[in-house]
RNA sequence: GGCGGGGUGUCCGAGUGGUUAAAGGAGACCGGCUGUAAACCGGUUGGCUCAGCCUACGCAGGUUCGAAUCCUGCCCCCGCCA
């Protein structure tokens, strides 16, 4: 058993209470049955990343060791937004936007998690959040705005003469009686957390329940190495990315952000004696070989020293078909436009500062138009990374 | 309800009638160097049918040859008072 809380609280920040985790595993054991662990993801990006991946390792722990993990996708908290490291409002999502992204993320989590029957329950909390007024009232009267505007972050907004709305505050009384109608034993979450975990705390003992073992884990960095991993700042890995996109990405990963990566994913220490670079790049294998398979972490090594160390082709490319009959002029602009995300303006810049190549030579500023048969069979580059092989219609 | 302050480009933030697609910074992107690291150097950063045109300083009107800048109404945020 001790070695049980040992191995399940590895890599925590702080499990609380201090003993909590023992008491409750011995209960589970005393009454045959698994832990209830939960953990809340709210729909308010598509896609889950490796931010997500270090709870989930976490809950996978747990299955591992025989309980049970009740997956809460937050559709109806999502619709409010945890404001939680955030110094300002959030846009409100529209239902279509968080139906859409829920439905990519229990795939995603499916990476990690198992999904066994007594092993995975995966909830919504607009099961139980469209409530009546009169129970949300009664839900109400379980805090104060005092214990509310503790939380440092609102606390600092209110004091900055921020604006914070009620819906913003309710956010961590909603998430906490997700604690009560799942009944959680333990609930996981990163440090940012902490406060909305504490306070599932109080709400289930204000419900006569008994009040659930907090864990938190490590907040991961993203790729740029300075604030929280997200999909929002556009710093993030996700599951989802194919193999090159996640080998590239923690390629760009700056060297101090290196041992938090281990750490938190690989649950190792970086290894000193490597250089930072030799570590990235075992740290980039293993992240596809761990969310794909080992062939896909060769490929996508291969790939790279290709493109970036020899700075030559990729072996796969993309096509795109060129609009338009062989003998008529392309216009580049257009071209880029609809093949990458950017605008045509954008696109004509990137040509003017040398970003743009064909087959390897790049084309000069102002040239934005070139004969279709100049441009069938050969290989657009853009920046140091995309590439489009072109054909003819 | 009263009084006062404020809403500028992705973000922060200058600008109080004209040379303002809007200073400066951050971020991002591109190029150089490199290990798609860091540091550093240079460039770009609204859109388009691009030597021109269109849209833009909370929203809608108005004054003016000309407005982000002046006037009117409205919306929103913040503070103090009630």
């Amino acid at each position: 058993m001790a070695v049980d809380v040992e191995q399940l609280s590895a890599g925590a920040v702080e499990v609380l209470p201090a003993d909590g985790l023992a008491a409750r595993l011995a209960e589970a054991t005393r009454e045959r049955r698994p832990l209830r662990v939960k953990l809340g993801i709210d729909p308010t990006a598509p896609g889950v990343h490796l931010g997500h991946a270090v709870a989930l390792r976490k809950l996978r722990a747990f299955q591992d060791a025989g309980h049970r993990v009740v997956l809460i996708i937050g559709d109806f908290t999502a619709r409010i937004g945890d404001p939680s490291g955030r110094s300002a409002l959030r846009p409100q999502l529209t239902e279509a936007q968080i139906a859409a992204h829920a439905a990519t993320y229990l795939d995603q989590a499916a990476k990690i998690l198992r999904r066994d029957e007594e092993l995975l329950e995966v909830r919504r909390n607009s099961e139980w959040l469209e409530m009546r007024s009169g129970e949300l009232l009664a839900l109400l009267r379980m805090a104060t705005v005092a214990q509310l505007t503790e939380r440092d972050d609102f606390a600092r907004r209110l004091a900055a003469g921020q604006p914070l709305s009620l819906l913003e505050l309710l956010y961590p009384l909603l998430q906490a009686y997700d604690s009560v109608a799942v009944r959680a034993d333990v609930e996981i979450g990163g440090t940012d957390q902490k406060f909305n975990l504490l306070l599932g705390r109080d709400i289930q003992r204000a419900h006569g329940l008994p009040e659930q073992v907090i864990m938190t884990l490590p907040i991961l960095i993203g790729v740029d190495g300075s604030r929280k991993m997200s999909k929002t700042l556009g710093n993030d890995i996700g599951l989802a990315d194919p193999p090159d996109e996640i080998y590239g990405k923690t390629m760009s990963i700056p060297d101090h952000a290196l041992d938090q990566y281990y750490r938190l994913l690989l649950s190792r220490e970086l290894p000193a004696e490597a250089s930072p670079l030799t570590a990235k790049r075992a740290l980039a294998r293993e992240l596809v070989a761990w969310l794909y398979d080992a062939p896909a972490a060769e490929r996508a090594e291969a790939r790279f020293d290709r493109v970036f160390r020899e700075r030559g082709i990729p072996e796969e490319i993309e096509e795109v078909s060129l609009p338009g009959a062989p003998d008529s002029a392309v216009h580049l602009p257009a071209l880029l436009a609809s093949t990458i995300d950017v605008s045509r303006s954008q696109a004509r810049r990137l040509i003017d500062q040398g970003a743009v190549a064909l087959d390897g030579e790049q084309l000069s500023a102002g040239c934005y138009d070139l004969p279709a048969e100049q441009l069938d069979g050969r290989v657009l580059q853009i920046g140091r990374r995309r590439f489009v092989r072109l054909r003819g219609a």
